[in-house]
RNA sequence: GCCCAGGUGGCGAAAUCGGUAGACGCAAGGGACUUAAAAUCCUUUGGCCAUUCGGCCGUGCCGGUUCGAGUCCGGCCCUGGGCACCA
């Protein structure tokens, strides 16, 4: 038997990839050999390296950048594994693909780092970089590292900082101050989006309330159409879809004016529910309202109420959900409709950042106004009812539901709907009120007072006020030389950065010491990949070639941080001329969780599993192996050692497989004609992996199903013996085709089996197969045979058996016909290539 | 409280369009090989009844539609996630 030996991982192949020179002669699955040696064939032979000149037609597959923390985890390599299998099958199936890879480089734990460590951020960062981009490699990723973006260095932030000084100049971003979250662990401000459950993100200490001057974004200018376009993106899993429908938060009302009593204008409120508009007894306020403030001046218990609820955290906000308290204001406004005096509360269950921050209060048919009216013995008017239903005591219960409208002088008898037309007629005709559509959605607060992170591109001047950093001044160069002490960001002693001229006027000046929210990297790197060495403008035309991203993937918790950002930028960017379609990702991925003992892998838990170690004992193939087989991608993954071992018990098994039907294969073309039975068999199961396999790969997107057939293609191939010399054809063309559909996830052991089975080529570059019409057209199928619904038998039918031949066949079959009586058939349910289903007359059917 | 997923053997899971429930793998039991162990191979493995042929039950619970339901419909329970004074 003559084997070629394995490559020499020391003297890689040429090009044309035969694979026979080299020295080894073992015939042991070593994984650290073989993986060495792919990878370097690859990396030498430029797989993974395209431009906009290839003639394949492109695809896109992007994987989230991580955060260089140090080491990869778990998370990180299954996200990457997806990737990754995406991106090879795209390969073999003949496009060019795209899949770079980068760092999203500025964030706080750099900072804390540095501190502990006593060593910069810069430093500490990018040694993290390149152990993972080391890490990376070894788990034999087809990334095109020509393309790395590391978000902290200059090449790729003074983009960033020459966007926002685009968007400044057309309005997009302002300076304002503003009640804001507040980190005090962290200390720095956090957007809603980075406050969960009253706390900070990463801190997870609760947030407090300040009012600090911020830089914000115009996100809202954008919320219609960020709605609108979810409708659009079908590529995209429904939840994130809800997720992020549900942050925007669309809703549609009137603000109407009530005019106060004192003569001094109207306070205006914003209303969903103008049907119910004669149930108002009151007004209800934010402590923050203008009108509040400025009547707490003359009103000491009103001021102690605003500075205690200015006081209150967040979190606490969010509990005292029950406790609605108040204090009434010395004013009355007129009701638009009735004239009625109405008074004035502050109440803290009323939000200044939402809506126009006051309200009208409905008692009778709103839960929170009924509340604080009982507590405060304000009337409660009901004037909805549920038609047909005598109803629950309004003066108990709020009626919430809409209804028909009564005790509403002309609009008795309408419906909710119609009455708000209605009243929205009246008051627009008298411009006390008009339509007003609200967004949860705030303005996308993106200063922080941290110093690891890109500098906002700001100067103040004493005499021209805030003027942005002209594009030729940038970047904006962060020093990386500073001194770190405490808590607070070095840059505010930092007087060679500080110290400035103004742009204008030239005079001194100060610079913004604020820096980016560290999600404004991430909104953005995808359409740098594709012009990343672009050196004189943010993206040039080569964005229009790879844009927009065919294939993202990446974990479900960036639903509406990160993929919201990045959703919005590309809105931006196209609005200012830079890319071309609506949305930057078509397709989504929203990987599960990596589990260990049904928890997620922690070091508090101290149930964290270093890939790393995986590799070392088991080898890249078989990690990869496990993580598409373990579990469908969408869902969490268990964790099992146990798993593992199986996963390379296969691999093993299919190296097995190589070495062992080396003396029965024949190289050659099948023909199926001269194929035993037992080959025919066989054949057609190859072709039915083929396509499943293919499904599962390009549409399904269940890596877990695909590998559960090659199982099942490869048990068969070890079974098979070879009888006639046409088996043995078809036995290398199974062996090989069980090479070429795991490569995408294996991608090392199957080309170095390749290589050795003399394949032309590489494995990575190899096309994809398809399936063999002919063998997919069965001659010969196995039917249940139904009794009543209950199986009773199988039954083998040729396909050009007639119905009432098998008919015929079961009532004369000893197994199946004891359970008809023949005259007791009601009907046949026949599904071809299924089942048969016979049903009896109910009195006659057999006792057991 | 509102919205959304999910609940299938001892475990991870499969069943893609309403048509054989448990593919594939893990674990466990039995056996082969071995002086022995590891590795590997063969074999059994949802529950109950039965000496055998075989039968009954079984996809969180209760009901419904259907010749036929893990899959569809109604109600409920549990787990996980998102949102949560949004007027």
């Amino acid at each position: 038997m003559i084997l070629p030996s394995w490559p020499d991982p020391a003297q890689p192949a040429p090009g044309c990839g035969s694979g026979t020179e080299g020295l080894m002669t073992d015939n042991r699955y070593d994984p650290e050999t073989i993986e060495a040696w792919a990878q370097s064939r690859w990396q030498k032979e430029r797989v993974f390296e395209v431009d906009e000149h290839d003639p394949r037609p492109p695809y896109y597959v992007l994987s989230m950048f991580p955060y260089p923390s140090g080491r990869l985890h778990m998370g990180h390599v299954r996200n990457y594994t997806i990737g990754d299998v995406m991106a090879r099958y795209r390969r073999m199936k003949g496009f060019a693909v795209l899949q770079p890879m980068g760092f999203d480089a500025f964030g706080l734990p750099a900072e804390n780092a540095a501190i502990q460590n006593q060593t910069s951020p810069a430093r500490w960062t990018e040694s993290n970089v390149a152990t993972m981009k080391g890490q990376l490699n070894r788990l034999g990723f087809g990334y095109d590292w020509r393309r790395e973006i590391v978000t902290c260095r200059p090449a790729y932030y003074r983009w960033e900082q020459w966007l926002f000084t685009e968007l400044y100049r057309r309005g997009l971003a302002y300076r304002e101050k503003a009640w804001v979250n507040w980190d005090p662990v962290d200390q720095t401000v956090l957007a809603n989006e980075q406050v969960i459950d009253g706390r900070g993100w990463r801190s997870g200490a609760p947030v407090v309330r300040r009012e600090v001057a911020q830089w914000f974004i115009r996100i809202t200018a954008y919320a219609e159409e960020l709605l609108e376009g979810l409708e659009r993106l079908t590529g995209w899993p429904e939840e994130v879809r809800r997720m992020q429908r549900n942050w925007i938060g669309r809703s549609s009302g009137l603000e109407i004016d009530f005019e106060r009593m004192d003569g001094k204008g109207a306070i205006r409120v914003f209303t969903t529910r103008a049907d119910t508009i004669f149930g108002v007894t009151y007004l209800a306020l934010a402590p923050e309202h203008p009108v509040v403030l400025e009547a707490a001046r003359t009103d000491s218990a009103l001021d102690g109420f605003v500075k205690n609820m200015r006081q209150r955290e967040m979190r606490e906000a969010a509990i005292e959900t029950a406790d609605r308290q108040g204090v009434p204001l010395a004013l009355r406004v007129r009701h638009p409709l009735t004239g009625e005096a109405l008074p004035v509360w502050a109440a803290s269950f009323v939000l200044e950042g939402y809506g126009t921050g006051a309200i009208m209060a409905v008692p009778a048919h709103d839960a929170r106004d009924h509340e604080f009216a009982r507590r405060y013995g304000l009337p409660i008017r009901p004037v909805i009812h549920l038609p047909g239903e005598g109803g629950a005591d309004p003066q108990a219960q709020a009626l919430t539901a809409e209804g028909v409208v009564f005790d509403s002088p002309g609009l008795d008898g309408l419906d909710s709907a119609e009455a708000r037309d209605r009243v929205r007629e009246w008051l627009g005709a008298r411009g006390a009120a008009q339509p007003a559509v609200r967004y949860r959605l705030r303005d996308w607060g993106v200063s922080r007072q941290r110093y690891w992170g890109c500098p906002i591109p700001m100067v103040h001047c004493p005499d021209c006020g805030t003027v942005p950093v002209p594009a030729e001044d940038l970047p904006v160069r962060l020093p990386e030389d500073v001194a770190f002490s405490g808590v607070s960001s070095p840059l505010l002693q930092d007087e060679r950065f500080v110290a400035t001229t103004c742009p204008n006027c030239h005079r001194p000046a100060r610079r913004e010491t604020d820096t980016f929210d560290t999600f404004m990297e991430s909104s953005w790197y995808y359409a740098r990949y594709a012009a990343y060495d672009c050196p004189d403008a943010i993206l040039d035309e080569r964005v229009h070639h790879w844009l927009p991203v065919d294939q993202y993937v990446g974990g479900i918790e960036h639903a509406v941080l990160h993929l919201l950002y990045a959703r919005f930028f590309h809105k931006l960017l196209r609005d200012l001329g830079w890319v071309r379609g609506d949305e930057p990702f078509t397709r989504l991925l929203s990987q599960g969780m990596v589990l260990k003992d049904g928890a997620k892998m922690s070091k508090s838990k101290g149930n964290v599993v270093d890939p790393e170690a995986i590799i070392a004992r088991h080898g890249a193939d078989t990690a990869r192996f496990f993580m598409m087989f373990a579990a469908p991608p969408d869902q969490s993954l268990e964790w099992s050692e146990q798993g593992v071992e199986g996963a390379e018990r296969y691999l093993k098994r299919l190296w097995r497989l190589v070495d062992d039907s080396a003396s029965s294969r024949t190289e050659g073309t099948v023909d199926p004609a001269a194929l035993s039975a037992e080959g025919r068999q066989l054949w057609i199961r190859l072709h039915e992996t083929i396509r499943g396999v293919s499904h599962d790969y390009g549409v399904r997107g269940t890596f877990n199903t695909a590998m559960a057939k090659l199982m099942e293609l490869t048990n068969s191939a070890s079974r098979f013996e070879p009888s006639a010399p046409m088996d043995r054809v078809l036995l290398d063309q199974v062996v090989r085709t069980l090479l070429v559909l795991l490569h995408p996830v294996s991608p090392h052991i199957t080309e170095a089996l390749w290589s050795r089975l003399g394949g032309t080529g590489l494995l990575a570059l190899h096309p994809w197969p398809e399936a063999d019409p002919c063998a997919l057209e069965r001659e010969q199928w196995e039917i249940v045979v139904q009794v009543n619904g209950k199986r009773r038998g199988i039954l083998s039918v040729g396909r050009d058996e007639t119905e009432s031949e098998i008919r015929s066949r079961i009532l004369t079959d000893a197994k199946l016909a004891r359970h008809i009586p023949s005259e007791a058939v009601e009907r046949w349910v026949m599904v071809p290539g299924r089942l048969v289903n016979v049903v009896l007359r109910k009195e006659e059917s057999l006792p057991p």
